[in-house]
RNA sequence: GGCGUCAUGGCCGAGCGGUCAGGCAGAGGUCUGCAAAACCUCGUACAGCGGUUCGAUUCCGCUUGACGCCUCCA
């Protein structure tokens, strides 16, 4: 297979031919969500990201092992590995198991992410069922010397694997700066230098979720979960990991330090992170409390939504911006795309209907070649969506009869189009295909066909009655030389 | 304070050293009994100031502004 794509290494800060390690097998990990509350637009962009990088390589032909973990342990709430962990916080405070809280967002996240058409990866691993593997990989770490317990706690050595390497490679940090800029926090004693990370930490006695380890009873560092779940599935070495630009640090960075220290060798050859959604211009941020969640989305139950979106709707906005642009979230931006999504899904269903002609009154091949390598350059899903408009145009003319396409065309084009938009970019129409769809069709042709014969008898109050009345119940009524046509709009 | 990103027409959002982004909104037209839809036409946008260049929205510098990471965050 040829390699065709290119991806943004965040390591390298270029765009790069992207070659598998073993292909046609690629291996993708990416940081999937933290289960201690309602999924939100930040985790529909990161999945929806990173689902259109899984549709494509498969695409391409490559066979993906897809792993993307659930974080259910080990997640802390505050500054500098203190504090509470967040799902054990949340237990305490509904009075709930810990992995009630975590099976009740991971539900969720579940429910909200089919509804965006995100496909399951391939492996879903949650950090609580890797704990052996956690402690296995802080081992060796204290084996090769770059880490030390103390307390009970097990910390990475930041300042002895700088020694051998460089940490802050990935994020552009310099430890020197680490060192006068990292404020420091009360409860750092056990800590030997401030940007040090938790590996292992002992449980205090209020904490609900506690294994047994070499060291004490207690529970992971939040970054040796993904160093020692992408290991295990993906291996020591593996192709692409992705996530959030803001785990860029410290977690990535953390999660490079691990793996180097733990096996001598970097495990990611391809770093890719998706930028934020900003609202008003400003992060949306757990913090800042100006998040809005898929519910609230679906609910249009929010003040800064003016109506109820369609997940469709929002996959399709976030994939008109690239992956790698803050994208700012505002009504009137959701209500285009709700248009122009519905104009490409219109035209999907035109090219049905087309009939051949002799010849194609537009050189068609350009327009997919065009689609194609802009997916090819750092999935650049705005140019690509920018040419299926420029096909659905095409294809609207032809419906009209003012281009024409010829059979070869219309055969190639036909499963082509489709497949971008439905099995590629992920949208999806609306399935109005089952019983009632089709009773609904049988009486609309009925109603139509007394309005038409209403209109050739000049009746135009009967046939704007019919027409008014159905537009009322959302039937939008198109009429045509030849007849009619409908749609739901 | 350190590191980094970005400033594009009414809105969203691509892009590039010199011929088109695209969507939404708006104007005019074709079609229609009237509409709607569709199609056609229409906006010298590229923060400001300098510089490099035959030529810069695109490269460099400065200024201004916005944002991100450095603390939990997708």
């Amino acid at each position: 297979m040829e390699p065709s794509l290119r991806i943004y290494n965040t390591m390298s800060r270029k765009k790069e031919v992207f070659e598998p390690l073993n292909p046609p097998l690629v291996g993708l990990y990416v940081c999937g969500p933290t289960v201690y509350g309602e999924p939100h637009l930040g985790h529909a962009r990161s999945a929806i990201t990173f689902d259109l990088l899984f549709r494509y390589l498969r695409h391409l032909g490559y066979k993906v092992r897809y792993v993307r973990n659930i974080t259910d342990v080990g997640h802390l709430e505050s500054d500098a590995d203190e504090g509470d962990d967040k799902i054990g916080k949340k237990a305490r405070l509904e009075q709930l198991e810990p992995m009630e809280v975590a099976q009740l967002y991971q539900n969720s996240y579940h429910f909200h992410m089919d509804a965006l058409n995100v496909l399951r990866p391939s492996i879903e691993p949650k950090a609580s069922g890797h704990i052996q593997e956690q402690i296995e990989k802080t081992q060796r770490i204290l084996d090769k010397g770059y880490a030390y317990v103390s307390g009970g706690s097990v910390y990475f050595d930041v300042e002895r694997y700088q020694q051998d390497h460089h940490y802050g490679k990935l994020s552009g940090r310099d430890i020197d700066e680490l060192r006068s800029n990292t404020r420091q926090l009360d409860g750092q004693d056990l800590k030997r230098n401030s940007f040090d990370f938790a590996l292992w930490k002992q449980a205090a006695p209020e904490h609900i979720m506690r294994w047994n380890s070499p060291w004490s009873q207690g529970f992971p560092g939040w970054h040796i979960e993904c160093s020692a779940m992408s290991a295990k599935y993906l291996g020591e070495r593996f192709d692409i990991h992705g996530g959030g630009l803001d785990l860029l640090f410290p977690h990535h960075e953390c999660e490079i330090a691990q793996s180097v220290a733990a096996n001598g060798q970097e495990a990611v050859r391809y770093w890719m992170h998706n930028n934020m959604i900003t609202i008003n211009g400003q992060k949306m941020g757990k913090s800042l409390g100006n998040f809005i969640t898929l519910e609230q989305f679906a609910t249009g139950e929010h003040p800064a939504l003016a109506q109820a979106y369609d997940p469709m709707t929002i996959r399709f906005f976030m994939l008109q911006a690239h992956y790698r642009s803050t994208l700012d979230f505002s009504n009137e931006a959701l209500q285009a795309a709700e248009k122009g999504l519905a104009r490409l899904l219109a035209a999907a269903q035109t090219l049905r209907k087309l009939r051949p002609a002799e010849r194609s009154s537009q050189d068609l091949q350009a327009l997919r070649l065009a689609c194609q390598q802009a997916l090819d350059d750092d999935l650049n899903t705005p140019i690509a969506i920018a040419n299926l408009f420029e096909i659905s145009k095409f294809i609207n003319s032809v419906h009209n009869g003012q281009a024409t396409i010829s059979a070869e065309d219309l055969a190639e084009l036909a499963p082509w189009f489709d497949t971008l938009l439905f099995e590629v970019l992920g949208l999806r129409a609306e399935n109005a295909a089952d019983h009632k769809g089709k009773v609904l069709d049988g009486v609309l042709d009925l109603l139509l066909r007394l309005r038409l014969e209403a209109k050739q008898n000049r009746d135009f109050a009967t046939s704007d009655r019919i027409r008014d009345a159905l537009a009322a119940l959302g039937v939008q009524v198109k009429d045509r030389k030849d007849g009619f046509e409908w749609e739901l709009s």
